[in-house]
DNA sequence: TTTGGTATTGAAATTGATTTTCATTTAGTG
DNA sequence: CACTAAATGAAAATCAATTTCAATACCAAA
């Protein structure tokens, strides 16, 4: 890794190793909060700023790549041979992959159809995940006469 | 109009109609500062919150949904009878549309064997779109020696 | 039509994530 | 070891999104 961003004209420190490393430990979708909470608990002196430089430092050398669901938070996705779409749920806020591959075959057709040159793909698919509908289910058996009022604006962002 | 937002519990007032009407009238992917732009020419006095208040309630009211793309920018589409999907171009920051029938039935299916209740989807395919593309190949065949060095950050967002 | 309660408005302030600044330190080259 | 560009950490700046609050306007009921 070192060697490898040599190439790139960067430098190595050990606060950029723990903060690559910390990330590939993770899983996928990974905010910047939440990697920074990981490299803080093995390294209190390493700043915010840091993590998201060296954040943004991976994807730029196209380890990973950024993921915008609606809700304010930027994630970070490994970038691993396989394409994936993701399942957002809308209670929780997880989110779950589903594989790519075929239905990146689709798009990739109607991109050239209309002479785009790809990228990448972002397929999501927003709704509620099978835990959060068995949680409601429960909850509506419990109080069947209550009908939640609907709130006019979003949720506040979480954390 | 009036009626139906008052069997939701809304009232009229001569900036929601204006709101709503400019809307409606511009194309897909506003963003609240074009709404407003647009809002303002017609009447100056308009406030910006009630601009975004508005929007929201459009989406409330099952009208539009937020669409995001990785700029930091929420846009909103009217929400129409066919399901389609969007070019994002990264040059131009510009968005085209395409059709979804045959992807979201395939999606539909993928999010059925997850257990997944689908709420919507969301496909994008980022990119470079032809016009940009070729205004690419003129620079390049009139500039060829030099290669623009990668920046390290994201360009900052538009306005 | 007047009145009263509630929703709406506009301006300004706040929030929360992201990004930049800047003074200092450090990595890696020679 | 010495030098230079890159990297760091803290704090400040940005920026879109959202909330607050006092004033105003809608509209249903009298």
């Amino acid at each position: 890794m070192r060697e490898f961003l040599k190439t790139k004209g960067y430098k190595m420190t050990p606060q950029r190793e723990l903060v690559f490393r910390s990330f590939f430990e993770l899983g996928e979708h990974v905010s910047v909060d939440e990697l920074f909470d990981r490299v803080k608990r093995i390294d209190e002196s390493v700043g915010y700023s840091t993590v998201w430089r060296n954040l943004k430092l991976i994807c730029e050398v196209g380890l990973a790549r950024e993921v915008t669901v609606g809700d304010g938070v930027t994630r970070y996705d490994r970038v691993t041979r396989k394409p994936h779409g993701h399942f957002y749920c809308l209670k929780c806020k997880s989110l779950q992959e589903f594989d790519l591959n075929e239905i990146a075959g689709r798009l990739s057709k109607v991109a050239t159809a209309e002479k785009f040159e790809t990228e990448s793909f972002k397929v999501e698919i927003e709704g509620v995940c099978k835990s959060c509908r068995d949680k409601e289910n429960k909850k509506a058996k419990r109080n069947l006469s209550t009908s939640p009022k609907i709130s006019r604006t979003k949720p506040s962002r979480q954390k």
